[in-house]
DNA sequence: TTAGATGCAAAGGGTTTGCAACGTC
DNA sequence: GACGTTGCAAACCCTTTGCATCTAA
């Protein structure tokens, strides 16, 4: 099992990579990056740092609807713009509603950390479009 | 491929077992219950039309993290609380808030269709435990 | 009658894992 | 040198799919 006491070479690529993009690349897709620097890297090895990345509150593992996660390599929570039409995810560059969490705590009775909010619907490239 | 024109026994029964539950099931679980009244019903057949449903809007489909889904009989839009202890889904009784869909099409210049909040903590049970 | 739906079982596909070799501390 | 980590490939597991059979309309 994984203790994640040490920095190696994968790791450190894995999230330079993550660090390096404002997409919400896939697992496969981090792998093929990383591999331009680390030819011999796994997807095991690349799934493996992503869950210790995650763990240790470096990442977000997104999945909206498909069968397969996203990763946003910023870890700070923010809302998410979902395209319908192209599967684009994007930013919302919006303030987080902290009171939502107080909101739900008095409704529910129970204690929030965080919560998360996907919005649904066309981006601005596809609106153009047609 | 499925045209949806026709009522069968096993898209009745399964609708009805997710209708019959507030609980956000998995596939399987659906699965079991409605083997229940058709011992003879195959797990391919509630995907397929749970696939139909959903895509009629009778159901949403919600995938927290998990490598599985879940699915949910209530179509109208409402907000989610997972534990992260226990790992419930539970409905959070609360106004869904159309007006973040105005607020997030004029900061993106898109088009809102809908938006799904996830809330995500200790839920009451798992708060008295400790 | 006939096109759509089912049951079965095999295929798919993203993710996880066992194990020997490797490399960090 | 010890033990966490990697690479490889096989295993996993939820979901999808091809096809012959069945059935709702």
């Amino acid at each position: 099992m994984t203790k994640n006491t040490r920095m190696t070479k994968q790791k450190q690529v894995i999230l330079d990579v993550l660090r390096s993009t404002k997409s919400h690349p896939t697992a496969d897709w981090i792998y093929e990056q990383a591999r331009k620097q680390l030819p011999n890297l796994s997807l095991g090895t690349v799934y493996r740092n992503l869950g210790v990345l995650k763990d240790m509150g470096e990442l977000l593992e997104l999945n909206y609807g498909s069968t397969y996660s996203r990763f946003d390599g910023n870890p700070v929570n923010h809302y998410h713009f979902v395209c319908l039409n192209c599967h684009k995810v994007l930013d919302i560059e919006m303030d987080v509603e902290e009171r939502l969490n107080n909101k739900v705590e008095e409704v529910m009775g129970c204690h929030v950390k965080h919560h998360r909010l996907e919005v649904y619907g066309t981006c601005p490239q596809c609106l153009c479009k047609n």
